[in-house]
DNA sequence: AGGTAGAGTGTTACATGTAGAACCCAAGAA
DNA sequence: TTCTTGGGTTCTACATGTAACACTCTACCT
């Protein structure tokens, strides 16, 4: 028995609009207008209103002074940012959860994994959600829950970054190697291989991110 | 002419809460009741209620499902968790800022050291705002907006672990004299160095924290 | 005594009211 | 033609209303 969650309308709306900014559904750069949302929610102002602050909070929305909220857009600089965050503390967390995963976690792991390799070979819109909650799992592992929320943060950010990602399927392959690296590590319960390999498998994928922004322009 | 920013309500009553809430006047434990902060505020229920929210997201308050809002309890395991974020994230900020801060940066951060070592004596009150003010600088010229945001955000987190922290003179003074090293490093311009004495320097308090702990058990 | 029902108080969470500001667009002045 | 001006619309930000819920304390029953 789990505890009956709060089934809050402000949980609910900051959920369903979490999800359609991630899904694209609301573009980076869409006005996030509260009482047009209310509508479409067939809600009040006020849940609506919380429920965006939240976002502005988690970095998905930002707020004009006096101009109201709008889906963050991300300039590459802010995507070099996100990742040199996310290689610092998600090595820091592979770290860590290379000495407490438990089997089940690796198992949920593992399955991730085998999703994801086969969604390598061209589906990567699943390819990226799999991705996530490759990064998702090894960082709730960790055992320190403050790392495990900000890393959490920024990976969700990162995902309004959608049309400066790489989604050639070459380079979807590599980074499911690399991840099958870092589970290896894992599961040896090696810390310092698993943040080695963490670290170099997001410092490649930011160089290519740049080197594809480089030759895309 | 800088722009006259928003006064709004909701910013002054967060601002007015966080500062309680880190000079203590609003203990750990404490409930945010938000109709009784709007009648000791003189504003309406809206604002206090979002500036509280607010407050949730920056970890310094807690809600309980349907039993509102409280201030953050630190226990020892959460400042080391802390402790343990603010090395990674500041041993970083501490390099990149060694290749950016300007001389205006050094000035202030030299003015603040030489407070700092006129408080070191005794005044714990003001050493404490000033080490805040330290790490401050250092994070806040690191170039990463992000980056900078976390910090500050783990820092004042941090300063609601008051009774767990090492208040002795001579530690004090330990903390001064590697505030002191490290801002050489970033005088001349040594990203390695200055990574190194930051993650020296935190990890050095991180410890005094945990034996002070077992000692006064 | 020990447990419980129930009134009374205070709060949260959501709904709604509204002044003032920002934006849009069309009509008129230069 | 370009700039300004004024009306109309929409929004934000704050204020207020209220049902449902949680806590407290007392009085009652066993």
């Amino acid at each position: 028995m789990q505890p009956i969650a709060s089934a809050r309308v402000v949980d609910v709306v900051r959920d369903q609009l979490r999800s359609a900014i991630l899904a694209g559904e609301l573009a980076p750069g869409s006005r996030l207008s509260v009482p047009e949302l209310a509508r479409q929610l067939g809600v009040s102002r006020s849940p609506v209103r919380e429920a965006v602050l939240l976002l502005v909070g988690e970095g998905l929305a930002v707020e004009q002074s006096r101009r109201g909220v709008e889906v963050a857009r991300l300039e590459l600089s802010d995507v070099l940012e996100l990742y040199e965050l996310r290689i610092t503390l998600e090595s820091l967390a592979a770290h860590h959860a290379a000495e407490r995963m438990t089997q089940t976690d690796l198992a949920a792991l593992r399955g991730v994994l085998d999703a994801q390799g086969a969604a390598a070979v061209g589906d990567a819109r699943s390819f990226r959600e799999l991705d996530m909650r490759f990064h998702e799992i090894v960082s709730q592992t960790c055992g320190n829950t403050r790392l495990a929320r900000h890393a959490a943060l920024l990976a969700r950010e990162m995902r309004l970054a959608g049309p400066l990602m790489v989604n050639e399927p070459w380079h979807l392959r590599r980074s499911h190697e690399e991840h099958r690296t870092i589970e290896r590590a894992l599961r040896q319960r090696d810390g310092p291989a698993a943040e080695n390999a963490m670290r170099d498998h997001l410092s490649r994928v930011c160089q290519s991110v740049r080197h594809h922004h480089n030759s895309t322009l």
